[in-house]
DNA sequence: GACGTTTGACCGCTT
DNA sequence: CAAGCGGTCAAACGT
């Protein structure tokens, strides 16, 4: 279990929205909408308010899993019997860590940077990232009933515009942290978007509207960054992540980590050179129609590491795009000898060579999952690419496979400037017809409609697991495009499948980006309905029509709850900012997740 | 000789 | 069914 547990730690739900905006130059973006959509900074700070408290107090178990969050210990949300806390109550409790009464992170001021949202996995866990703070787990209403069908609704809405290092390469493009907060001269959109965020709230009937579709892919910030719509869903990213929050960490700071990535990923003119850490085979080149810019096809050269990726350069050599395949089975090489890659050059500053990856190191490889798609969007694309123009960018009907083969497929696009230095876009991207999502259990898709009140298609998913009757469908919220909503059907009847590859590989958990939950007992306190209902009328009720979800979570990241060092950690160190026990803190903490998920499950 | 790149041919998918 | 296309293979070649 605990294999498995690690193999969906660091999950990225089918649903889950991973992008950057445009004044990040990294964007994992699922279309324009979202993409322009900027999002908010400070919204979590705001909507934590009393109502989120009373929320926690009506839910002690949760509230301790909460307040306990800055602890390596485990606890479990509904277990009275949870290890830690003992007999103190919950005021006891929150009286103890804040001396107030106030949990403690309440008062954690929003950090300057934020990293990726974290997801949730329903069905079997609640992925926790080292992203999402307690006050967003705050903005979590958890719906429960007493139905014997389980519905488990999701809404991820991310708030933050994330950071993220290429999942493969780990690194950051230049402007990856040129992002200030309340920037609203760089983004425009910000405060609008702030605004709104802050009004947002799910509505039973919402008005749809044809522009709440993308129209131009690169209609945005100024019009002119290219959006790569991805359906996007990560198991799990690779060990940069951890990289990077290490060498945050190692190096004293994230300034440090901002500037070494700030020159890694400028794409270096004239070789056109970069460097993710892995040694590649160039085993292929074509000349791919629409783009006059010939792609290179690489595969990894360690023994049996599946993971392939394709890559674009601008007639004067620049890498003007890079797309990932498949994730690492292997630790990246610790050796400083060349890349084979011939776009590979050794970065004296990259951090994957001044700090081994300690998530490799000590806990295993880095796994992509399966149909895992993370587009890496950056400002070269301004003005010279033009993807997916007017496709329905969240429609995951087209196969991974044709996603990937579109992957080079230029739509309109005009050479890039070449006299600009550019960043590549990055695409990473996995395929399968069967995935293990998020949740750690294995889906397959079996269907697609767009049903009434929402435009957004909704991606219907069935439990592969013989006999097992859960389902799910994924759809992106109408009123928001940023926001996902998936709904679990049924309960499983089995546990999670051991991951494939398991083994070595481990999750982006063991990177630190994020803690699961998984459920062990059930919470009593949560299947109150009228609990159920007071947070439903908190935040609003998160439901598909004719459909009563059991359980609600909305999970909102709260932009002001971690800063760059946690987002590689777990969410115990995250919070109390002991850095450099991460292993240990996480097998806690992936103890306390299981009962914690089984609770909300069973 | 090992390793990586180049490049034309081939394969499979989509239209 | 055929054409077009992207992706891959593999022999030849280079370092």
């Amino acid at each position: 279990m605990a294999m498995a547990m690690r193999d969906h730690i660091f999950s990225f739900s089918p649903s889950y929205i991973i992008y950057f905006l445009p004044f990040f130059s990294l964007h994992f973006l699922p279309d324009t909408s979202v993409a322009s959509s900027s999002s908010s900074l400070d919204t979590s700070a705001k909507l934590l308010s009393t109502e989120r408290l009373q929320l926690l107090a009506m839910n002690t178990s949760f509230t301790d899993f909460l307040l306990s969050a800055d602890e390596p210990v485990t606890a479990s949300i509904g277990n009275t019997n949870s290890k830690r806390g003992g007999g103190l109550s919950l005021s006891d409790r929150i009286a103890e860590r804040t001396g107030s009464g106030v949990p403690k992170f309440m008062p954690i001021p929003p950090p300057s940077l934020p990293i990726s949202p974290p997801t949730v996995s329903p069905s079997s866990y609640l992925a926790i990232y080292a992203g999402l703070s307690p006050a967003a787990l705050l903005e979590s209403p958890v719906l429960l009933n007493s139905s014997t069908v389980c519905f488990f609704t999701k809404l991820r809405h991310f708030l933050p515009p994330p950071i993220l290092p290429s999942p493969t390469t780990g690194t950051f493009p230049s402007q990856a942290f040129n992002w200030k907060p309340n920037s609203g001269d760089k983004l425009p959109n910000v405060k609008q978007e702030d605004k709104n965020m802050s009004d947002f709230s799910f509505h039973p009937q919402p008005i749809f509207k044809s522009s709440t579709k993308p129209t131009k892919a690169d209609d945005f910030s100024s019009g002119k960054n290219m959006v790569k719509p991805e359906f996007t869903q990560m198991k799990s990213l690779s060990s940069e992540i951890a990289n990077i929050q290490s060498n945050s960490q190692t190096n004293g700071g994230f300034q440090t980590e901002y500037n070494n990535y700030q020159q890694q990923s400028q794409p270096v003119r004239g070789n056109g050179k970069s460097d993710d850490g892995y040694n590649w085979r160039k085993y292929g080149q074509k000349q791919v129609k629409g783009s006059e810019n010939p792609r290179s096809y690489y595969k990894c050269t360690y023994p049996s590491c599946p993971t392939k990726k394709k890559v674009e350069r601008s007639l004067d050599g620049q890498i003007t795009e890079i797309v990932y395949k498949g994730s690492h089975n292997h630790p990246k090489p610790q050796s400083t000898r060349r890349s084979s890659s011939s776009m590979a050059v050794q970065s004296s500053n990259a951090p994957s060579n001044e700090i081994p990856d300690q998530s490799f190191v000590t806990q295993g490889s880095g796994q992509m999952d399966s149909n895992s798609t993370i587009s890496i969007a950056d400002d070269f694309d301004k003005g010279s690419r033009k993807r997916n123009l007017g496709r329905d960018e969240f429609d995951d009907d087209e196969s991974e496979a044709k996603r990937w083969k579109n992957e080079g497929e230029n739509e309109g696009i005009s050479a890039p400037e070449s006299n600009t230095v550019r960043e590549p876009r990055v695409v990473v991207q996995t395929t399968s017809d069967i995935d293990i999502l998020d949740d750690g259990y294995r889906w397959r898709k079996y269907g697609q409609k767009v049903v009434k009140g929402n435009p957004n298609p909704r991606s219907y998913y069935k439990c592969t697991h013989p006999g097992c009757p859960v389902r799910k469908h994924v759809e992106r919220a109408s009123h928001d495009l940023r926001a996902v909503i998936t709904t679990y059907e049924g309960k499983h009847n089995h546990d999670v499948p051991a991951a494939r590859g398991s083994g070595n590989h481990r999750s982006l958990a063991d990177n630190g980006a994020t803690n699961v939950i998984k459920p062990s007992t059930v919470n009593h306190e949560w299947s109150n309905k009228s609990n159920a209902n007071a947070i439903c009328g908190l935040r609003g009720a998160i439901t598909s029509e004719g459909e009563s979800p059991l359980i609600t979570l909305e999970m909102l990241q709260s932009p002001g709850s971690f800063g760059f060092s946690g987002f590689g950690n777990s969410m115990g160190s995250f919070m109390n900012q002991s850095h450099g026990h991460d292993v240990i803190a996480k097998s806690k903490y992936e103890a306390r997740d299981d009962m914690f998920l089984d609770s909300l499950m069973y």
